[in-house]
DNA sequence: CAATAGATGTCCT
DNA sequence: GGACATCTATTGG
């Protein structure tokens, strides 16, 4: 594909893009698919032609059976597409103002999905900083609805497949290796908080400041 | 630094 | 009515 723009900032390692992940990927369980997603690179390209891109530092696992997760008690309106297609974009809105970003996993049906929580930004930060209202790279998409707005993602996004848009995808990026893979329990919740989901690059200053690095 | 108040849709009991 | 997969501004140590 096409290079990106130069990032306002230096990335703190290469950016090695890749190629856009297939469906395969995402039709696995989504504690097996979150960790995997970490290093991988989320693009967006807006109408005028800007493109974004970040590439995924931390993210939570949600499942069905789990009680944290919105696929918990059954279908809704909001939750409708969490049960869908593996690869497509969960979007939903919360605390009344804000959009959170999810990728459903598993296979179609059975309303798991994996929340995308911090990232760290590697093109377009400019047009991040607009959409957020502040300059500070690190604060661009450091936290679930942070990094929804920093691209821009709202309603109109619910429901994209991720394997087959053009303005909306994922390219597998250069992966995180295991070592520098952390885990803990998610942020924000306190039913399951036996399940320690929450996926992150260890050292990454790009991870959300929500809670203690439980390594 | 830490704690807290306030913004307020959607789903739940 | 209350909880919620949150963020920001403000206040106080």
């Amino acid at each position: 594909m096409a290079a990106l723009e130069a990032p306002t900032v230096p990335p703190q390692g290469p950016v090695r893009l890749g190629r856009r992940l297939p469906r395969s990927f995402f039709a696995r369980p989504s504690t097996a698919v979150g960790p995997e997603l970490l290093g991988r690179v989320l693009v967006r390209e807006l109408p005028d032609g800007t493109r974004l891109a970040a590439r995924l530092v931390e993210v939570e696992a949600y499942q069905e059976g789990d009680p944290a997760s919105h696929s918990f008690r059954g279908r809704t309106p909001r939750n409708e597409v969490m049960f869908g297609r593996p690869g497509h974009l969960y979007v939903y809105f919360t605390y009344g103002m804000h959009f959170c970003s999810n990728i459903v996993t598993g296979s179609n049906g059975e309303g798991s999905a994996v929340l995308l929580r911090a990232a760290e930004p590697i093109a377009g930060l400019e047009v991040m900083a607009d959409h957020r209202g502040l300059e500070t790279p690190r604060l661009l998409c450091s936290g679930p609805a942070r990094f929804t707005q920093a691209f821009g993602i709202g309603r109109p996004d619910n429901g994209t497949d991720l394997v087959r848009s053009q303005s909306l995808y994922l390219l597998s990026g250069e992966p995180a290796p295991a070592r520098a893979i952390a885990r803990s329990t998610r942020v924000g919740v306190t039913v399951g908080v036996e399940r320690r989901w929450r996926f992150f690059v260890r050292e990454s200053p790009f991870v959300s400041p929500g809670r203690p690095a439980t390594g």
